[in-house]
DNA sequence: ACAAAAGTGTTAATAATACACCCATGC
DNA sequence: GCATGGGTGTATTATTAACACTTTTGT
């Protein structure tokens, strides 16, 4: 057995993204109890005993979302010995994306939990506003090569959803007709006969997702996002 | 403070990789202590009391090494329950890129470091193996994008060299007339008027790298790996 | 003179960009 | 009939890919 001074504590961090067909959300608690009560924070926890640090993730994810299955990511880990005054602990952040529709208000007792555009993100506890800059690039890397932002889509989306998605993530007015061509030429999307009437006169089609091609396009590297020259 | 019982051992591993013109290396140690004595491993150790997980990994290479400012990223952490038996351990692994020129010898008492191909890598303690699969494929991932491989470089170097490093790193034959045209277009690279006589008759001229050019682009996407159509 | 590795150019195909108008509908 | 957002096409440029011969020099 190695010494017990090397021992610390171990917890994980989620960094939620979620999109309602106009922003990018972020999903944040409030807490019920102390330390750091009456804060805005991310969801998080320890790992416990018997769990891999992935697993701890998968459990605090489906204890505030009931979602399962979902698209999940381990990030940085952060482990500045002074970031927590209640007890030296290491925090390994995942970022996970969730289609917001399918998420379900989980009722628990400690936490309040509500979604935040990226641009209204509140001051949040210990270095978690590090920890969301961080998710967002890397959000950003990862989005401009493979198409991971269709994890936040519900299973119907039109294409100017996916136009407002990227925009939202990137904070740029992407040209939508080269965006369009690009979008179709990876045969990623599969033209329903649907419209949606909610958000325009005309309506739009909805797309579903071929999920074969989604399947073994997921870790191809596709262009999204036009090189700002 | 929090419970006890969520506290665990948590250590770096340090992947590290070389090139020494012709292959690209690892460096493994060998275990002159219990556990593990006599078997081959990843140059790791506890993250100290007072200490962040990229200061102790800094501080393990520098150990090994004798190298300081190294290019060094965090990568996987590996939290398996089971992965130990000596004592539940995560450890977050981090790969580095050196060169192998500067790399000096140190005496350590209980180690003794080898340079493997990575053809050649052994059988290595623990789940080691599984570290150094991820970190190859990190190594590629980034690679593909970003000029991080010549920081395996030394100061001098010539054209011949970074195609065998490419051709190394992903197991391929590269067409050197496109890929002498892309390595040129991004200006990274400075003529000397000295050749390498070593390895042909004719000699190869030596390169050195535009430092201000190479600062400005490391982060930049650049293909170097053309696409496998 | 010949072997061994270095170096160099052209063409064709593909991908990326810039750019502007018509369409369908609800009011 | 008009305002709103949806949808489409083309020409230009830049990038990538395929492909083979000449140069240098040590032996």
């Amino acid at each position: 057995m190695y010494p017990e001074t090397c021992k610390s504590f171990v917890a994980i961090d989620c960094i939620i993204f979620g999109f309602d067909g106009e922003d990018v959300k972020l999903l944040l608690i409030h807490r019920g109890f102390e330390p750091l009560k009456d804060q805005w924070s991310l969801m998080g926890g320890f790992i416990e005993e018997m769990e891999s640090p992935d697993e701890a993730a998968i459990r605090v994810l489906k204890k505030l979302t009931g979602l399962e299955d979902v698209y999940m990511e381990q990030m940085d880990v952060f482990g500045n010995p002074n970031r927590d005054p209640y007890g030296k602990t290491i925090s390994i952040c995942y970022f996970a994306l969730i289609d917001i529709q399918k998420y379900k208000h989980q009722i628990i007792n400690d936490y309040r939990a509500a979604w935040f555009s990226l641009k209204e993100v509140p001051e949040l506890i210990l270095d978690h506003n590090d920890m969301v800059a961080s998710a967002r690039n890397r959000l950003k890397y990862k989005a401009a090569l493979h198409p991971i932002l269709f994890e936040l889509l519900p299973d119907k989306f039109t294409i100017p959803q996916i136009v407002s998605l990227y925009e939202g993530v990137y904070d740029i007015i992407l040209d939508k007709r080269n965006f369009n061509r690009k979008l179709l030429s990876t045969k990623l999307l599969v033209k329903t006969s649907e419209k949606d009437k909610l958000n325009s006169k005309k309506g739009a089609y909805y797309f579903k997702l071929n999920s074969d091609v989604y399947k073994e396009k997921f870790s191809a590297f596709i262009n999204f996002i036009p090189n700002p020259n």
